[in-house]
DNA sequence: TGTACATCAGTGAACGCGCGTTCACTGATGTAC
DNA sequence: TGTACATCAGTGAACGCGCGTTCACTGATGTAC
């Protein structure tokens, strides 16, 4: 059949599928067979373009971050005010950790991927470089003291920390008789709240 | 062999080992066998006492939380003033994280334990509860208009989001010009940062 | 104190399964002439 | 425009392996009398 020979992009089908079932099923539900199947191709083929599994999953990362890396720079883009900026930064990051849930899983777990790969390092860089020039933005409008390794060392944690903890925090939430926030909410509490630290002096 | 009959308190081995295989393998690379293996012990044993390897890695998930619980508990102790209340306590987080890395990355990742087990859930609880507690006596000594939940979520966030990225960020520094933070200066200075935001009105 | 018996903890052989990897292959595409 | 050939992409059978699970078993412990 000409529809299976030569699929036109099957790398790019085989990350949809490992994002897919890791979104799933979690990484210990990943296989190459599984994913494989689920693209509608021999098992032997994913070998042909990746590799192994860990050269399929580093592929994945670098599609995450590099998705991460451009709603970051649409987000920041044409917005002079840097508080808002940094408000549609920490939205944009959410919105696409849970778009992208089982990129966002292979992304930043070391164990998973190979960290040292090139292309994973730059788009990393480059989602990263973004949330920086936010930061000394924020810096010469607001607090010319204000450290910026640290407060973007603070920012990416709790952005990082609101996705993973998201499940978890609604669960607490629902077992007392504290109200559940929606992770939207949190984000934009929580952003206020940093930027407060980040305007003291 | 009375030696490896009635191991004495086999539970507790089997939750060694998977912490310790989590830890060096990531939890992909978990499993019975394996465990079973490393506390010298028949493959067959586990089940005996955890049924799966989701009940195993429960269990492992509960003894972290534990500690955690404990280690947030003997940081807050006898400390009347917040703010280095919080300080420890952020430290604790931390420092029990990176005590128990395989637990650690059981505790917070559903994907790999049952999230709805109760002493799960209590032991969280214990741990979260701490936390809160510790916010509340910020908000009386600081500024009473504190949102609580909102702080506790930001801290619990950032502390989780810098260790996770413990790795990822000593990366990203040594790649660039930045020099190397270790994680214990960088809870510091979150921590100073999160409590100016805290303090401000 | 001693014996009988029930219960518990761990064994080890057996099973079927899905996995990753290899390899000779074949169908489709692109290029040289 | 047509033919020959190299290259590339995907196939499918075969392999050996480690896995989880089951099950009849056996050794150790605890308890009743």
């Amino acid at each position: 059949m000409s529809d299976t020979y030569h699929h036109g992009d099957l790398p790019s089908a085989l990350r949809s599928a490992t994002a897919e079932l890791v979104a799933e099923r979690g990484p210990r539900g990943f296989s190459l067979r599984e994913v494989a199947r689920r693209a509608g191709v021999s098992h032997a083929a994913p070998a042909h373009h990746f590799g192994d599994s860990r050269g399929l999953l580093t592929s994945v990362a670098v599609e995450g971050f590099s998705h991460l890396a451009d709603a970051l720079t649409a987000a920041a883009e044409d917005c002079a005010d840097a508080r808002e900026r940094l408000r549609r930064c920490g939205e944009a990051y959410v919105e696409t950790a849970r778009a992208y849930p089982g990129h966002y899983a292979v992304m930043l777990d070391e164990s998973i991927h190979d960290p040292d790969n090139e292309a994973l390092q730059l788009e990393g860089m480059r989602a990263f470089a973004q949330l920086i020039a936010t930061i000394e933005t924020l810096r010469d409008q607001l607090n010319p003291e204000l450290d910026v390794d640290t407060a973007a060392t603070l920012c990416w944690s709790a952005m990082h920390g609101l996705v993973e903890l998201d499940a978890t925090m609604a669960t607490i939430a629902d077992r007392h008789d504290m109200p559940v926030v929606d992770i939207e909410t949190r984000i934009d509490r929580v952003t206020e709240l940093m930027i407060s630290g980040f305007a003291s002096r």
